[in-house]
Order: structure tokens, then sequence, then C-alpha cells
DNA sequence: TAAGTAACTGGGAGCGCTTCCAGAATTTTT
DNA sequence: AAAAATTCTGGAAGCGCTCCCAGTTACTTA
């Protein structure tokens, strides 16, 4: 509540400064009995150390930072977000560490942003989404000296630690499921083709037309953005290629593909299959259901700053990079159920 | 990039600790020549001072914390939270403070994050989402010494400075448009009876059939969560009251209840009307187009952060509360446009 | 030209912790 | 019983800044 320190609380229990803060830290060499009359006092008293003052002292913060680079900004819009900066706060919860975040939303932004991402004494690490082409923005952390962990597989650097899903693999499985369903002329809505997960996804796409003897057609692959009218825009688009199936690089660009496909008539899966991608709740609701690659979001962020706090605590070993598994869900959209096709 | 300190910068460009102070601080009283020189020696070496010092040594720590209750948990579900967190980033950047983010899940989570809250020297202020009726946590916060900002009006406290929307008034209106369109049975899907926004929305509504000489039905009003599968829900235990529109306190729960009409082969807004709120870009996606309610969440995330700053830069006056406006969007799903009532 | 004022600069005392180290109290070993 | 090891405790030296205050220099004014 009041301006007490350390020494007001070693005054009032009867010992020093030091073994105040052994007790506060749970440090041993201090007599039970002792440790309890401080923490009675601290009970008391409701004293709370000064942050501050421990960082400097300890040189560590105890706070890492998630930075969400422009052109991410896709954060309001994709429920993605959302939850992966959920499963992020619920670790940093889970080990203690406060999460400061941090928007970058224009160019000026980020030019504010970060000298503080820079400060010493600031952070204990940093979690970067991977960004787009051209964006020097994880190389410039990298250069900090504090360690860095990227969420989804970087542009450029390549000796940094990183956590991703296997987008190719989970792309390839998705088309293949519709290849097997015996569409042949199938479509995919990409995500914006300056990002790695965009080109991951493509590429699978690309291999499961190959690795099963299809044609690739260039007509049959639109850029979306990874935003709901992206997706409307790039069915538009594609609807004159007339594929009896598609693959989009997201649940929300799915949903407004199929919204653009519902305008014009055609019914899906009847007319038009779908697969979609993330497996967000919203991938339920659709009206039909969406068949999707289902990715563990949540999950995903707490798995990034338990590999942050591992580097925080023991040091920079050489980058290490994770893979999460992904997993197909068939619903409706995809039209196996209406073929009988699902076990 | 180093372990510079101030007084290397110092030595570096032959002044004192306390002129490069001044001069990072921008601080009058240091000649031109010489702030010159110290800038760059700063730039040579890319020195950044330690936050941890600064904050220790001038008792600011330049960071706010924005913390959601439980229960708010629709954080990762209503696409509100990340609008209003977008624009509160924005501002802190704006206003160089940092943001801390702390979400609550569970009642554990509250256990560990409030002594964080606590400590001195760690938040210069806290930006707090209006949480339920019952939840403490607000008035555990005012307790603090640090300044409060609520976002949303609280339930319980009174003495303490809030920004809020009129709900009231926005739902009255909502309804009484409904009213003037023709529409007698009217029905409306709340928010989770336990917080004042849902509270405040209901009382417009009431207030407008009211006003209007038009019956309270208990069977037109049923309890939603702000999700759209509770919208969905809802609607199907509204339906046999047979309204021939529907005021949703979201248009989340709005989408789901158009689910809920669509399903049983009910047309929007022919059959059953509807008005939402909030005016998410899903509204105008809708189909219908959804008429709604438009609310500034972005703005309204700035302002409590210029609420919360000046609170922290001047001084704690009487609690101040500062209530913006809202606006009816009239798109399709009301019905106006299609009996020709919009200008 | 001397006195007065304003523009600068540097030293020192904190801010409230952690942590090292020396020493005291206690226990174990010989 | 003394000696050695172990457990416990307090003092002091920082961590790297800010900010006050005294002192120095430059510029006015009488």
């Amino acid at each position: 509540m009041s301006e007490l320190t350390l020494e007001d609380i070693a005054k009032r229990s009867g010992v020093s400064r030091s073994t105040v803060s052994r007790v506060i830290n749970g440090q041993p060499y201090v007599r039970q009995e002792v440790r309890e009359r401080v923490l009675r006092v601290i009970q008391e008293t409701g004293f709370h150390p000064n942050l501050a003052a421990r960082a400097l002292a300890s040189q560590r913060s105890w706070m890492i930072g998630l930075v969400l680079p422009r052109n991410v900004s896709s954060f309001f819009t994709d429920p993605y977000f959302p939850r992966l900066t959920q499963g992020i706060a619920r670790a940093c919860n889970l080990y203690n560490y406060t999460l400061g975040l941090f928007l970058i939303s224009t160019p000026i932004d980020e030019e504010k942003i970060f000298p503080r991402l820079s400060r010493r004494g600031f952070l204990d690490g940093i979690l970067v989404q991977s960004g787009e082409v051209g964006d020097q923005l994880i190389e410039r952390l990298i250069n900090l000296t504090i360690p860095v962990v990227v969420a989804g597989r970087p542009f450029h650097s390549n000796d940094v630690s990183y956590i991703d899903v296997d987008n190719v693999t989970a792309a390839y499985e998705a088309v293949t499921h519709l290849i097997q369903l015996g569409y042949r002329k199938i479509g995919t809505i990409t995500g914006a083709l300056t990002s790695t997960v965009s080109l991951d996804r493509k590429e699978g796409y690309l291999r499961a037309l190959l690795n099963n003897g299809l044609r690739l057609d260039k007509n049959l692959i639109v850029e979306g953005d990874f935003t709901e009218t992206g997706g409307y825009l790039a069915m538009q688009r594609l609807l004159p290629a007339q594929p009896d199936a598609v693959f989009a690089a997201s649940d929300v660009m799915a949903l407004g593909a199929m919204r653009a496909v519902r305008e014009v008539g055609l019914r899906v899966p009847e007319d038009i299959a779908f697969v979609g991608f993330d497996d967000l709740p919203v991938a339920t609701l659709a009206n039909p259901p969406l068949t999707t690659i289902h990715q563990p979001i949540a999950e995903f962020g707490e798995r990034a700053v338990e590999m942050l706090i591992d580097l925080i605590e023991n040091g920079v070993k050489p980058p290490r990079c994770v893979i999460m598994d992904t997993e197909l869900v068939i619903r409706e959209s995809c039209g196996a159920r209406a073929k009988g096709m699902v076990v």
C-alpha cells in the first residue's frame, strides 16, 4: 500500500534487509522461525517489492515482449491472433513473466517501438510474429543482445529459433483429401504471397497436385490476404476458371469465398467443395460446416513462450526450431460426408 | 549493443553523466555544440539507457497495464476486444508508454496476476475492462496506489474514472427504429445479464417499448452471452414467441441468431428483422447486411488511454467519466430499405 | 569595469533492490 | 573437549539511472 521498502520490513521484523530478501525470493539459509516472522510482517503490511529496483539489481525484468509486425495487422481481423495471444498470455502467467504487447501498425510505429525494445533492462526476451518478405524487423531484433523466438518460419534469417506448424504437409494433406474425393479442378486461395505461411501452404497445394498427376493451372491459383473480404474477392476471380473444389489458406478466407459462391447461386459442396485452414470456432458454425486443417493455436503460443523462456534461462544454444502437428478435420464443406466417404 | 552506461557515454564525449542525461531526455541547459557531440557518440555506440535504472530513479515506469478480467474471456471470441486492444496499443505507442497485457482466465490466474499488478515501480497506471457483478477485481485495483481507468461502466464502484458508450440511449434508438418501421413484437437477445453493458442495453430496449406504448412480454427477452453460439441458442428459445423483429446486444449474437432463423426456413428481414450492436466489419458482410449500432471501438480504447495518462501525469482529481457517442447504421437486416423508409 | 543575471556543467546523493563476503551461531566430527 | 564443518545473518558494494545543488562560464546591465 504505502511506500515500504525492504529495509522497513527488515526493521519491523528485527532482521536485516538481506534476510528479508532471502525470504521473499525463497532462498535457503534462513531459520524457519525467522522466515515465518518475516512472512507475517510482509503479510500484515501488504508489502510488495519494487520491481524496478529488483530488475536493476538482478538484471532481469521478468518481462517478455510480443511483437506483431506491420502487415500482420490482420491482428484485429483474423481470430487467429487473439487465440495465439491468449495462449502466450497464459504461458507467461504460468511462468511468472509479464507480457508486453507491441503492435506495429505503421513504419512510424516501428521507429518508435524499436528503440524501446532495445532498451537494456527492459525485456528478457522477445517473441515476434514472422513478418513479410522485405521486412527487416526480425534481423534487427536478432542483433539485439536478448533472446528472440519467431512464431512462424521467418523469411530471411535462418540463424534464429522459431516455432511453426508444418504448413506444407498440412496443405498437402488437405488437397490430397480433395483429390481422393474425386475432384480434379482444384483451385486455391492463398494468403498474401509475401509471407512464409502463404508460400508454404501454396507449396503443399502444388506438391499434392503434382504427386497425383494433376495438371497445374495458373488460373486456379489466386492470391488473397487472410481476410474475409480478400477471400470473397479472390473467389470472384477464381470462379471463371470453374474449379470443382477450393483449398483456402485460412478459414476466414474460406468463409468469404463461400459467400461469393453462394452469391452466384452455386452450392457448397455440391458445385464447389471447400477446405480451409486453422479450424477456428467459426469453421464449425459455417454453412455448411467447414472441413479444415486444425492447428493448435493456443498451444502454439504456449510452446513459443516455453522456448523463449528456455533461451532466457538456459542461455543461447544454436537456434532450435519446433514444428507442431496439424490435423485434417472433415466436416461438410468438402463433400466427403455426402459422398459417404467418411468412416 | 554492449553494456554501455551513461558514464561511458559521458567519458567518450568528454562531459559528465548529468549532461548526457540531459541530452537524452531533451532537457535544456546544454550547449548546442555539446549536445551534438553527445548525440553523435550515442549514435555511434548504439547506446540505449537502461529502463530499469531509469524507472527506479524517476519512479516512473512508462508502462500501463491492460487488465481483462475473467469472464471477459470472450477476448478471443468477440472481435470487439482485438479492436479495442488495437486502439489502446496505438495510443500507448503515441504517448510513449508500453502496454502490459494481463488476461485473466481463471481465479488462479487472478491470484498470480494481482500481486504483480501491485508491485510498486512496475505500472504507472491500469486500464481495466469492466467485469461482472460480484467481481471484486476493480475494487481491489482501486485500492492500489496507482491510477485506474475502467473501460465500461463498472458494476460496483462509483468512485473510479471510467469511459463508456451510452448503451441505454443506443439500444433505445435501435429499438425505436424497429418500432417506427412498424414492428410490434420485438424481441431482444441480451448479453449475460451479469454485466453493465448487457443491463444497460436491455434497459434501453425496455424504455423504447414503454415509451411507445408497447406491451412488455417476458417471452420476448432471452439471455445470450455475446458469442455466436449463444445468439444461435437464444434465438431458438425466442422463436416460439414469434417475434417480428429482434434487437441483439451484439453483432456476433445477431449473426448466430440469424443462422437459427435461416435454419427454420424463415427470412431476414421479411419474417424477422434484426438490429445488432457494435458495427464490426462482419456486420457489413452478413447476409443480409446487418443494421446495427456503430460504436467507435478503437477510438474508445484511445480515449481510455488518454484518460489514464492524464490521471498519471496530472494527478488524481475526482473521478471523471467519459461517455462516447454511438450511431445507428441502417443496412438491410431491419427491412428499412425494403420498405423504402431510408432517405 | 564591476556587479548582476542567465546559461551551462559536474559531483553527489539517492531510488530499492540483489549478492558477495565476512563473521556469528549452531551442529557435527574427531 | 577442541576443531571443523555447516547453517545462518548482516553489512556493504553495487545495479545505472535522475535530480538537486553548488560551482563555472558567458552575457547583460548600470
